[in-house]
DNA sequence: CGCAGGGTCTAGCGACGGTA
DNA sequence: TACCGTCGCTAGACCCTGCG
């Protein structure tokens, strides 16, 4: 979006080339608001020479030497080499901690406003188009008509002449647009009538988009991708990336934007490339991939990678610890004439690893999003079979009947223990292999365990994995020890069915 | 890359016409 | 007449491309 500020910037700052180049640089943002600058791209994009280009973003990312407007000192765009090199964000626009729906204005990126027709017009010509495409974006109609006035005080360089030959301009040069100057109460107004489906034709973030094409083209995937797979995966991905923000906004975790979202685009590449190997494999008798399969692909790889993401900030946390120890127990040996320091080492140690604990908490909570459902659709599936269970027993039915039953519900249990166990599993490899835990043969002991680390790490709060555990083992009374036997509370009355591969008690 | 050169923009000045 | 806003003009700075 082109939003207030940039939208200013454009209006009082920019020449006719340099407005194109801002146009690129807004549409070709990422989800973290950064751009790859490439300067034969621009170049291609903006109809100039790979050069002028250069000399372009060398200016729009230092400071301007212009001493009155504010804004125009503040460079538009900043290096972030922490991204990679040659990427920039924008240092206009609302970041995307700032954007709450509704808080902003913008101007929509209308398609028009990227075509080669719109590109060869003077800078006056620009402004006029893009001042009424704020007022399309804000009243969604195809008739804009603006004061002279205000566009004379509110647009830089903008006198009733040069009103009057760039609306000519424009007239001759873009075919989807009519402007003319009509009057009401002697007052001039400039009128735009855009063609209707204009206000509707917008151009997408292309380089998420890209980014996914480059790396299963890389990977040799892309033959096999159609829209729609495209679509799966960059929605998948999004939901990362909003999750975050939200955690960071929830956390107020402002200071470390940068670091984890560095973390979470990196992370987000390196899965990419691990589905698109993934999927290059050969199949086998198994089925064909749908969009929806690739995505649940794709989230549980980037959920794996955030396990070890946070368990090498597990790691840096407790460095810092130690360390902050080894200060204090050196306290008697060494530093006795320099106490002051050996304190002031101490104090930070233990902030950075506080800070390292608020990274870590942020990153917890978007997986913790995640094995929670998990954890809710398991608890309802046991709820669930209890309930049949019951219900079957009142109606007294065959073992038979109820045999099946608990078959097709304990089936259904390990599928999704199976999925819950990949996904804790490696929190609790990584994170609590220094607790020399080893993991045991038994599943369910195994689950047990899991959910107690889980809880110790305030996965889950400790409310919440009690409510598990209880209907898990409690409520149900169910224990299944390595041979996977079944026994429901009220021992008054129980039976066990033998299977091939079952065994079953069950009490009536 | 440097440079030339036409295009574009800015600031400042004075002319002009309308209004109190 | 004093004042105001608007317009056109101009010098000089900046923009942008093409040439060698």
């Amino acid at each position: 979006m082109i939003y207030n500020d940039i939208y200013k910037y454009l209006l009082s700052h920019v020449s006719s080339k340099e407005f194109d180049i801002c146009l690129y640089l807004v549409a070709n943002q990422d989800w973290l608001g950064n751009v790859v600058i490439d300067c034969e791209d621009i170049a291609q994009a903006c109809n100039t020479t790979t050069r002028y280009a250069k000399q372009v973003i060398r200016k729009l990312s230092s400071q301007q030497k212009d001493v009155l407007p504010d804004e125009r000192r503040k460079p538009f765009i900043v290096a972030a080499p922490t991204f990679g090199e040659n990427v920039y964000k924008l240092n206009l626009g609302l970041s995307k901690l700032e954007y709450v729906k509704g808080n902003a204005k913008y101007t929509k990126k209308f398609k028009f406003l990227y075509t080669e027709e719109f590109q060869s017009l003077s800078i006056a010509a620009k402004k006029l188009l893009l001042v009424a495409a704020f007022g399309m974006s804000s009243n969604q109609s195809t008739t804009q008509r603006i004061k002279f006035k205000t566009l004379n005080s509110g647009v830089r360089a903008m006198t009733r002449q040069r009103i009057h030959s760039a609306l000519d301009e424009i007239n001759q040069t873009m075919n989807i647009v009519q402007t003319s100057v009509v009057y009401k109460l002697k007052q001039p107004y400039v009128e735009f009538i855009f063609d209707t489906d204009v206000s509707q034709e917008f151009i997408s973030a292309e380089a998420e988009y890209e980014l996914v094409k480059l790396i299963a083209f890389e990977n040799g995937s892309d033959f096999h991708l159609t829209a729609d797979y495209y679509a799966a995966i960059l929605k998948t991905g999004k939901g990362f990336f909003n999750a975050l923000f939200k955690e960071i906004k929830a956390k107020k975790a402002f200071d470390h934007f940068e670091k984890l979202s560095a973390g979470l685009k990196s992370i987000y590449v390196e899965s990419l490339n691990v589905l698109f190997q993934e999927f290059n494999k050969p199949k086998g008798d198994k089925d064909e991939q749908t969009p929806e399969s690739l995505s649940a692909l794709l989230r549980g790889i980037m959920l794996n990678k955030l396990t070890d993401y946070v368990a090498t900030l597990s790691s840096e946390e407790s460095a810092r610890l130690q360390l902050a120890q080894n200060y204090m127990a050196a306290k008697e040996t060494f530093f006795k004439n320099n106490l002051n320091l050996l304190y002031d080492n101490f104090r930070k140690m233990k902030e950075e690893a506080a800070e390292i604990r608020k990274q870590i908490e942020v990153v917890n909570s978007i997986t913790q999003q995640d094995r929670k459902s998990k954890y809710n659709h398991l608890k309802e599936l046991i709820e669930k079979r209890n309930k049949v269970l019951h219900n079957l027993i009142n109606k007294s039915s065959s073992k038979n009947t109820i045999r099946n039953n608990l078959k097709v519900f304990n089936a259904e249990i390990e599928r999704v223990l199976d999925g819950l166990n990949e996904s804790i599993s490696r929190a609790v490899d990584r994170t609590l292999s220094l607790l020399n835990i080893n993991s045991g043969q038994d599943r369910w002991e195994q689950l047990n365990r899991h959910l107690q680390h889980i809880s110790s790490l305030k996965l889950l709060s400790d409310r919440e994995a009690k409510t598990i555990r209880k209907s898990l083992w409690d409520d149900s009374a169910i224990h299944l020890t390595g041979t996977s036997q079944i026994k429901i509370a009220r021992q008054e009355d129980s039976f066990a069915v033998k299977d091939e591969s079952v065994d079953f008690e069950f009490p009536f």
